[in-house]
DNA sequence: TTGTAGGCGTTATCAC
DNA sequence: GTGATAACGCCTACAA
């Protein structure tokens, strides 16, 4: 069994109240009191019960991260920033994993409901469903989302600036000669797809050219998925020149399927990846990228949250942090 | 403010333990009053503090995952697929990423110890820390170890056999007729390494064949140590055939390093790479592995620490799944 | 079947 | 500076 507040009192012969204020370095207590008390704990390894302080004091220190899937280099990344800017400040993390699973969703949202957590970030996913909105009321609004967006801007949120960075690739693309651009993106249901898509068809027309709905092409996040979509494209009535893939599985698979089908990137079909991180700079030939600003993401929306929890933010904000386009072999045109 | 017990239980004219036991689905509650105890709480949408509930009942339902490292794509399996068999239980997990960091360890480690998680799986990482082997004693031993070492063995532990891993990858390198195998592990502080290196060397013995200690080189676990090995090797006496890297980031490296030199895989050295995940996979020339079972790993630690939590466990186990070699192309000699 | 009371380990608010 | 004492929200005997 571990050791108590009240044990410790006990020994020390004072109060709990007395060994409370000691151990969490509140004034009020005598030099040497404190430093007796102190030396009680340590020698006999007090931890303190976090439950039960959570319960007392309305606070646990904790945040959750909840992340809409795992499979993301680029997530981990933003995980691992907020984590590193979380330990600064004294907060842990706990992160839960959705799999994009609305019930998910909302049973760890209850993590903050039941003050396990003293608020949470939610990283990606779709449309922001009631439960979470209902939470964005009743949950004092400590919920901070990181690349997600609702249809009502209730949120105070971090977003990558997804339309300027489709407009930034098309821009790369057509400059080197490509005119028959494929959008590869994720489905409509995700407003943040919705949002590539406008940047593409600006990009387009803003150089005169016209959008072909038919060069749009949504998919789901996954390797096979990118696989089978250029399969599919290049059985159809329009074959383009180049591709941009908005996701970094579907960019994995879409790599692969051309490579498979016997095609050099980026000499029959140039293409712009998504997110730079391990997995894509793995591939042969080094990949133009639109790169996330993980770092900052991360770091921000935890500023954010802690704003909010500690109740200095006057008004919901958001903040929209710009996408890089990294060009690399694979969009270059050999013949510019 | 949430809604409470003390809440429902006024709205229904009962006492607070009433509610307690309809809402815990325990006898001892008549048929109607449980009907309209159930109906206020939905009503309320009332969300039980687990706090509160940890509190009294010590038990939480939540389990903490500990990972010293979340660049690896084969960890986040297993994570994936603890938290696939922790749901069927009506277990939530919550991940806590060490870096390797033995005071984070530590700091995580509380959450057992303040009874904010009913046990813990921790998942690779060197060797086992004093107050890791504290925990084993005091609390109750709610500790499982995935692919981790103790020198002594208290631990509850799933391990994956990498010593005949190893072997299986020098075996078939020799069958291929490459001679002269390099070994490119991790340091040697963790004890998982050393068995990689046994199972390299009574491979290589139970061959006939001497080993060379020049052909094992100890680097950390990133891709820039994977790239500088390499380089280091063919600077050096011996100069391999081919090379057996037991981590996933080291490989990646390694692999890099020989394309950027100007040489062939397996044309001038043949490579047996670590781990069957997407970052391994999207490699080119195609990678022969070596696959941990993630999914079993994952699935036989929650079941594990399940049993211990519920003490249904007589004595500590360990249970060793053996690795998978998956070959490719890396590792076909073309002239056999 | 239901209610009462005590306790889980901590913090916070008073007095003294 | 220190000590009682009452929360925090829930669970669990035990009593009714």
């Amino acid at each position: 069994m571990q050791i108590t507040l009240k044990d410790i009192a006990r020994m020390a012969g004072v109060a709990e109240s007395t060994v409370s204020r000691a151990l969490n370095d509140k004034p009020g207590v005598g030099k040497e009191t404190r430093l007796k008390i102190l030396k009680i704990a340590k020698e006999n390894n007090y931890r303190p019960n976090q439950l039960a302080r959570g319960l007392a004091a309305k606070k646990t220190n904790m945040i959750a991260v909840i992340l809409a899937e795992m499979d993301s280099p680029g997530n981990i990344e933003i995980v691992k920033s907020i984590e590193k800017a979380a330990e600064k400040r004294g907060y842990q993390i706990i992160l839960c994993n959705t799999n994009n699973q609305e019930d998910k969703e909302e049973s760890y949202l209850s993590l903050l409901e039941s003050n396990q957590v003293d608020g949470a970030i939610f990283i990606g996913g779709k449309l922001v469903g009631s439960h979470l909105l209902k939470a964005s009321f009743s949950q004092d609004n400590r919920i901070v989302l990181v690349n997600r967006l609702a249809e009502e801007n209730f949120f105070t949120s971090v977003l990558t600036d997804y339309s300027q960075g489709l407009y930034k690739a098309v821009e790369h693309l057509l400059k080197e000669n490509f005119k028959k651009i494929a959008l590869v993106c994720g489905n409509r249901d995700n407003l943040v797809e919705e949002e590539k898509i406008s940047g593409y068809k600006n990009a387009l027309r803003d150089s005169g050219l016209e959008v072909n709905e038919e060069l749009i092409f949504s998919t789901a996040n996954n390797r096979q998925a990118g696989y089978n979509v250029f399969l599919e494209i290049i059985e159809g009535d329009v074959i383009p020149d180049s591709f941009i893939s908005t996701r970094e599985l579907t960019t994995i698979g879409l790599v692969e399927a051309i490579k498979m089908g016997g095609y050099f990137i980026p000499d029959d079909f140039a293409v712009v990846g998504y997110g730079d991180n391990i997995l894509t700079s793995v591939i042969d030939p080094p990949l133009t990228v639109l790169g996330e600003p993980v770092e900052k993401l991360g770091k921000s929306s935890l500023e954010f949250l802690l704003e909010l929890i500690n109740e200095k933010m006057d008004s919901q904000q958001i903040k929209v942090l710009t996408p890089e386009l990294i060009i690399r072999e694979s969009s270059i045109s050999k013949y510019n």
